[in-house]
DNA sequence: TCATTTCCATAGCGATCGATATATAAATCG
DNA sequence: CGATTTATATATCGATCGCTATGGAAATGA
């Protein structure tokens, strides 16, 4: 049982909060195996020994950046969708505020793009943060895959409707958002896309999938 | 102006085009910055000095990789959109060709996922591999925009469609599918994905852009 | 055969990689 | 005040990075 009010010995001479997001913005831009201890010790302002006193390994630093990263971003593109009424304007609140937040600011400070469906450490040489990347990514699909059940059951979206498909559908198409970011595309092209992708929302969401039989036009569509 | 039918000196004692193909699918995998000459060495069979001597530098490798992917891999992805009657068989076969292509095989020989899409090189460092990646990309785009306009013309697609936004959006889904497979999912849960996708068709291509006159059920759309 | 040309195997280049040893500086505790 | 504890600054560590020099092997041309 450590009080600890005040630490013991010299106290840190960095802002680890501030050091931390310097050092997700630089992996977020260039990725794990491109960016150098040497590079991140210059973004976050402090000498070698400080990184690894602070945070640990290079590894450790990518798995605290990617956690920062997610609690300090995740609820821009997220929060609009879980607070939606129904699994339409959820859906839509994603996809409208992942074509505000992706684009990068024109300072270029924040890449453009979400740095967990951009992140390809799995394909570099470190088997843990891919893992957690992959579970990063598999619960957006989740969140989506909920939502639409639900609006499902509410009758929101009809029966026959393949939740699974149309989940990955929409997450694709979020996905897709992220790597138009990433070469350059703007937020009015991606709400142009957003607005576009709603408006196949009926034709998607109401009818029947694959070679079953259709349930065209039930009462469940609220219409335009 | 040199005949050269036979070549002076010692014959190469590896198969270039082979050696490339294992090039490519280690970058295809790892990414640049994360795939070493000892790695590229290793699988390609040969020693270092034989990877300079046949192909210059690291950087020049990976860029006739690239351009070895596109011509091996992209017709399998791009020739259904090609060859296609409509716009919309087009974009159909587009994303059903990508679904089959674009998981890995269960062999784990190749990577799930477009390599032009997952490629994250224009953070790694190098300006110019960056732009190519960019142009690479920006050809699907180009493709899909050229192939709506054409079927806009031909009356195939409303009058009042942003084709700009609709090709950017078909080309995300198609984009998300590439994350999807490089994050697992297999041949049937993307093949879902594309037929969900087109069951939207209608209601996309058929309305009129955001906050415009709605050419409501033009005579264009030939039904289901 | 022998000079020439080209490729390959070995070894190693300087630079940078991720990570640390050491010594000093700055805080708390007694 | 020391004694202790923690952080920083400097200077590396061995390993690996991308790349190449060197010398011998294997082909052609004369």
């Amino acid at each position: 049982m450590e009080m600890s009010a005040t630490r013991r010995g010299r106290p840190r001479g960095f802002d680890r909060e501030a050091a931390l997001a310097a050092a997700t913005r630089l992996f977020w831009r260039q990725g794990y195996a491109a960016t150098s201890i040497a590079d991140l010790c210059a973004a976050m302002g402090i000498a070698s020994p400080s990184l690894y006193a602070a945070f640990g390994s290079k590894e450790a630093l990518y798995e605290e950046a990617l956690r920062h990263y997610v609690a300090a971003y995740a609820p821009r593109i997220w929060s609009g969708f879980a607070a939606a009424p129904t699994a339409r304007e959820a859906v839509e609140a994603l996809l409208l505020d992942s074509a505000r937040v992706l684009p990068s600011d024109r300072s270029g400070k924040e890449p453009g793009g979400c740095m967990v469906t951009l992140a390809a450490v799995a394909g570099e040489g470190c088997e843990r943060l891919g893992r957690i990347v992959l579970e990063s990514r598999a619960e957006g699909l989740n969140l989506l895959r909920d939502r639409l059940a639900r609006g499902q059951e509410a009758g929101e979206i009809a029966a026959g409707v393949d939740v699974e498909a149309a989940a990955r559908l929409w997450l694709a198409v979020q996905q897709g958002l992220s790597v138009q970011a990433r070469d350059g595309a703007g937020p009015a092209a991606l709400e142009a896309v957003a607005r576009a992708a709603m408006r196949g929302w009926d034709g998607l969401m109401g009818a029947a999938p694959g070679t079953g039989t259709r349930t065209e036009g039930d009462a469940a569509t609220p219409a335009a």
